[in-house]
DNA sequence: CGATAAGTTGAACTGGCTCAAGTCATGTGG
DNA sequence: CCACATGACTTGAGCCAGTTCAACTTATCG
């Protein structure tokens, strides 16, 4: 039924203004907190930059790194960043707003495969293959760096540093999927629900944003698809936290009460993460 | 119960043997069929280049790399290539038999989160946080070889082409984790373990063995534990696709009777893989 | 050859799924 | 700027795939 929803029907990578003529286009889309969007802000002064590729670079590096980003581009909720079997181009830094990655199985299901927040980087599922094998969408508006993979290539082997930042970058997103695989292979619905607010709730606070209120952009279905378990049991658990006073939930708007508590849950150990 | 079972205490990278000295010591050990785990053979006469590290190298290239790795090093079942927590030093590629990696919750179960088979590289799971996320061990003997990290790093900055193979081959594992979530995260158990075994199959064919007949060296409680489901119901599993005359499961021994049959179980494409 | 680990099969139980009926949020056109 | 349509969310009830527990058979290896 509600396969293939395609909510806004722009091409991918169909942000059509250039680099520069989006000047202040972007700014006020990260909830008004902070102004990471400010579209001509360089790798260099970025806030996000210690989370993104420059860290680890010196300043003529980082210069370098300038060069090839893109960036400052603006989506908003519902367009594609790149889609399912596109040529791989390019990978792509969040600076503000989410994104999901899905891919659609052969029965027209959407599968989520992955949250990504600012500072992350989306897109390397297409390295191996030189096409995307998932698509990657706003889940509200937001903007992002958009890096040419080639050209990265390029600098990478001139620059060691960046090489390494680039081996570790990937190395992270494995780790990230085993966990995720591991999370959704062995636990309970509850567990899920917890250990994925608690991942946002510490992605959250290595952005020195609060680790106990966010807003979690996704659709109970999204959750549900990442997670393994149906919109219902998600909207359940969500009741269920809330009743024990672990979480309140509003909405899209989360707010963890119990820390300790919803760790146990989660059974991770209240020291790790 | 069958916690921490640790079949075997050798301690991680603990093949005492030097490089030198294991001449011979390894042959024979991958079913007689072919004798890839010679350990004298260079990366350049090494039949499992062509899906290891070495592809897109020109010989000179070769040669250096053949100067990084520590070649034909053996391991037998239960063996650990290297420990959860462990610092991460090396790579490894596998050259004969059969590995998985696994984790173990805090609770004491073992969660495997991989299966890695002969041309495979094992290990990249420590590239981030400099230490092993993982544990890997040998499900029977085989051998492998290990690739010191840093020097990889070192090599690859000076030749291009071996910094892209190993940046693809990093998207390939990551790849194939997102494949693992969506399967486990989405289908059936019937159809995780057709998936399971397709992949198998399609592995052993790039490796020119027969993609039909093969023999899968996990437990029923791995492949449950890898699957996300008990171990009970892969053994249930395996009866019943052998009752519709699928598969003919003798033990570890898997044999592919109606590959068709078995595609469309798991809902793979038939033309795909 | 005997002990121990691995695998099979059955029976009862249950967490999460499905289906359904409703409320609530959001955003678009009049 | 409101109305209303549509999508998102919640909650309930019944059901079923897979789990758990148990008893047994079959492999493996010292």
């Amino acid at each position: 039924m509600h396969a293939n929803p395609a909510p806004n029907e722009k091409g991918s990578l169909s942000v059509k203004s250039s680099a520069t003529d989006v000047h202040g286009l972007a700014k006020d889309i990260s909830h008004g907190r902070t102004c990471h969007s400010n579209p001509s802000v360089s790798c260099g002064d970025c806030r996000l930059g210690e989370l993104c590729l420059p860290i680890a670079l010196d300043a003529v590096e980082i210069s370098h790194l300038d060069e090839i980003v893109k960036r400052g581009r603006a989506l908003s909720k519902g367009d594609y960043l790149y889609r399912e079997g596109d040529d791989f181009q390019a990978i792509y830094a969040i600076r503000a707003g989410s994104f999901k990655t899905f891919k659609t199985t052969l029965d027209g299901v959407e599968q989520v495969t992955g949250l990504y927040l600012p500072g992350e980087i989306v897109g390397m599922d297409g390295i191996s293959s030189n096409h995307h094998g998932s698509s990657a969408m706003a889940l509200e508006t937001g903007s992002f760096c958009e890096i040419p993979f080639h050209l990265l290539e390029e600098l990478s082997a001139r620059i060691p540093s960046l090489q390494g930042r680039f081996f570790r970058l990937m190395g992270q997103e494995i780790v990230k999927d085993q966990q995720m695989l591991t999370l959704v292979s062995s636990n309970a619905a509850e567990e899920r629900v917890a250990a994925l607010l608690l991942s946002i709730s510490s992605r959250n606070h290595r952005r020195k944003l609060s680790p106990s209120q966010f807003r979690l952009a996704m659709t109970r279905a999204d959750i549900g698809s990442y997670l393994g378990v149906t919109l219902e049991t998600v909207s359940r658990v969500f009741s269920r936290l809330q009743k024990q006073s672990i979480v309140k939930v509003d909405n899209k708007e989360i707010h963890v009460i119990d820390m300790a508590g919803l760790k146990a849950i989660a059974k991770v150990s209240v020291s790790g993460y």
